[in-house]
DNA sequence: GCAAAAATTTCAGGATCTGCAATGTTTCAG
DNA sequence: CTGAAACATTGCAGATCCTGAAATTTTTGC
């Protein structure tokens, strides 16, 4: 018996919980993948799962939330990892590697990301949440980048902008990945918008 | 009498549709500008207008919708006018050109759309739909920038990084000019955030 | 005026989402 | 093992959102 439990080892009560969430994440995707987002109800969802209706609620404050997937990491742990970046690296690429580890995430479950992407391509409303601006996330990128440019937030406007177009760059080269059914490599992809944002999206 | 009619000789009718769309619009903004978005029901925005909410429905798709004011003028105008750049104009001056006019139609009318920003600014739900990607109007631009650079759809992934980048200067631009309370003007801060765009984000 | 067209209203109803209280489970200390 | 505390699930009531359809009122063109 080890002092410190390995990560993943948790009581039967937030085992229950953990495979309770995803199965309501799956069940969710599918559903809505075969029918569209308006025709599939919340009870519909817990239903396939067998618990309430309340119950989901309970886990996802609404029927989208379910469909979008984990986000960052957490948003203390990117802006340590930007923040871990030499000051010397140019802001946009440091971006890059700081997307890139969130996008190798994304790569390991492909099959998962790959519906989930799908849900979004063919239910556009959700397309504003894939990254979504204004998320706590955006935010606090965003101070981290006016930190390191040694602007006030909020007067030239360019962390704002930085951190804006990286979100873009990810959008599209998720998006790519999906249409290419993940046959290149969605960081492969990433790399390549960054390289086009960072030498002022000529004309291809 | 003649002929033509100017443009906005419209009949009683049309006019007062007109009058109650404006009015229910600018219902929206001061009460959820006062009391939040949350605290705000349609019922109580068509009571200010003193209108049923079935109405308030006629008018607006949502709550949100009666918010968002009027988007691009029209997904048809903005491919005419994007087409009417001459070739030889790189795509991102191309861009900056087009989002030109419609920003200073935002410039226009100051008071409403600093109001309006406002709204934004304390409602980050309604963030993503300032400059709504996945709108038709996104759609109809990035295919326009697409055949301008001969490239199919889909392929490359340079129209929708060049769209959407584009959209972030947009954004950027208005909220500095909310921030700034006006003092500047709008154009000119979409020219600096697309200037920055075209210098690949150079650290300042 | 009068009849057609259009806008508004009323009504019924499905769906989303939130508190709250009751009822099970899981956990942990003794 | 056992009881109590902690937590998860559930049912229920209710506010709000949004839609379709039919009834009613207003506007328009003649």
């Amino acid at each position: 018996m080890t002092i410190v439990d390995s990560a993943d080892e948790l009581g039967r009560r937030d085992r229950k919980k953990l495979e309770t969430r995803a199965a309501l994440e799956h069940a969710a995707l599918t559903l809505v993948a075969e029918r569209g987002l308006a025709a599939v109800t919340v009870e519909d969802i817990a239903e396939a799962v067998d618990v309430s209706s309340r119950t989901f609620f309970n886990y996802f404050p609404s029927k989208e939330d379910a469909l979008i997937g984990p986000g960052p990491a957490s948003a203390a742990e990117l802006r340590a990892k930007l923040e871990a970046v030499p000051a010397e690296v140019p802001v946009l690429e440091a971006l890059r590697l700081i997307t890139r580890s969130e996008l190798e995430r994304v790569q390991e479950r492909p099959e998962q990301w790959m519906l989930r992407l799908r849900v979004y391509e063919q239910n556009p409303s959700l397309l504003p949440k894939l990254v979504s601006s204004g998320s706590e996330a955006e935010q606090v990128v965003m101070a981290a980048v006016a930190r390191r440019c040694g602007v006030e937030p909020g007067t030239t406007g360019y962390p704002e902008l930085a951190t804006g177009a990286a979100l873009v760059a990810v959008r599209v080269a998720m998006t790519r990945w999906s249409a290419a059914g993940g046959r290149l490599a969605l960081t492969d992809l990433a790399d390549e918008a960054f390289a086009q944002l960072a030498a002022g999206l000529p004309n291809p």
